[in-house]
DNA sequence: GCGGAACTGGGTCAGTTGACCAAGTATGCA
DNA sequence: TGCATACTTGGTCAACTGACCCAGTTCCGC
């Protein structure tokens, strides 16, 4: 009988639940399911869960953080223009989302399952916070990459990156069309691209924001 | 014993299964639910339904109908230029979302039943088939009315359209931030413009078409 | 006004679900 | 060494699910 500490066990089903997700959905997730998957007795979880509900507020807070503590795109080389920095920024973003259909799938069910759920709301919003916060790494690392300075406050920005993803997301789940998508992905570039302005003229101190990469407090 | 024929029972299964789905999901619409609240036994659920999944085919079917016979945003006065069409256009979309959010997380639980569901992936293809053909029509009823011409093919444009709408929908339904909203229609409409151009030069006999508001054959 | 077809609805079925108990076994501290 | 605490587990429970049977009722064509 292998002893395992609690928040091993949580860890280990917040992590099956994850897979379980991804792979049936969530209505399909159930203390069964997770447990099997995590090859486990059913008594084991609600020693160390309250309830399921109690496990899926467990999976968001853990998908969130490590979303939060996913690397940006390394952009191997300096873009040309901010038009192909948020280009490349979003074929990084969209390799993602075709190499793994079902995660994505998993993180929408889940928004949704949250919205649906009475007194969860909360957690829902928490995944678009930590969209956001994403979007705004991303929109400052771009702009410090080409040189240049958006001309809308940064989260206005990162809320209208955030909404280009999720249609692109959900438009290419829906249809799998990649040609649509990348049509998409240029359109998408070109609009926020233009959002910015190149950054010389209104900020010459600007080199010393290059190497900053993470998100300043 | 009020006698129902079976084309009106399914017709009024389906209606429930709709009121049931936007209310509580669709993994709360049981036959058992349904049949509650269309008020009749379960047992006529499987006199005139196969299964429960043939509900939920009939559903789709019902909710895609109804979006092709929808009307467009009737535009009381002629938009000024291309931009302000589009933004109206969105805003009336969105309108519509705010006056009823269940009613569209319903059509997102739709899609995603059916892209996970084995054999009924191209249902959630034709909902999103649907939602082309309406931004096919609602973008040539545009260009007739301020008399532009777009500069990439309909089609191309208007899956581009459906990606940003579902991308403003998603996220508000998950913030609710309604200024953000905005802000986002805003921007769509200015880059969603872009790709017209006025239609003088190519299309002289512009204002005939003014008058037509629906669509085109 | 009659006979068969269309429709009704109470009830049953096996399967699945979330929850949880009680009886165990290992562990760490005195 | 002993004992309280932490952890494990098979089994059980009521509630719910989709499916569907069948005896009864109503309707429509003849």
């Amino acid at each position: 009988m292998t002893r395992i500490s609690a928040s091993e066990r949580r860890a280990a089903l917040v992590s099956a639940a994850l897979s379980v997700i991804a792979r049936e959905g969530v209505a399909a997730a159930s203390t069964r399911a997770i447990c099997s998957e995590a090859g486990m007795p059913q008594a084991s979880f609600h020693y160390v869960f309250e309830s399921r509900d109690e496990l899926m507020r467990e999976v968001v807070r853990h998908v969130v953080e490590r979303e939060e503590r996913s690397i940006l795109p390394a952009m191997s080389s300096a873009p040309a223009d901010m038009r192909e920095a948020v280009r490349r920024g979003l074929r990084h973003y969209f390799a993602a989302v075709v190499a793994d259909p079902d995660h994505e799938r998993a993180m929408f069910e889940l928004a949704q399952h949250f919205q649906r759920t009475p007194g969860a709301e909360h957690l829902a919003r928490m995944q678009y916070e930590s969209y956001f916060a994403l979007a705004v790494a991303s929109l400052r690392t771009a702009a410090d990459l080409v040189g240049a300075r958006w001309m809308r406050p940064l989260e206005e920005i990162a809320r209208i990156l955030v909404g280009l993803t999720d249609g692109l997301t959900l438009t290419w789940l829906a249809t799998r069309d990649d040609v649509a998508a990348h049509r998409f992905i240029d359109f998408a570039a070109d609009a926020v691209a233009r959002l910015s302005e190149p950054a010389a003229a209104s900020s010459p101190h600007e080199p010393d924001g290059v190497h900053r990469a993470g998100i300043p407090a």
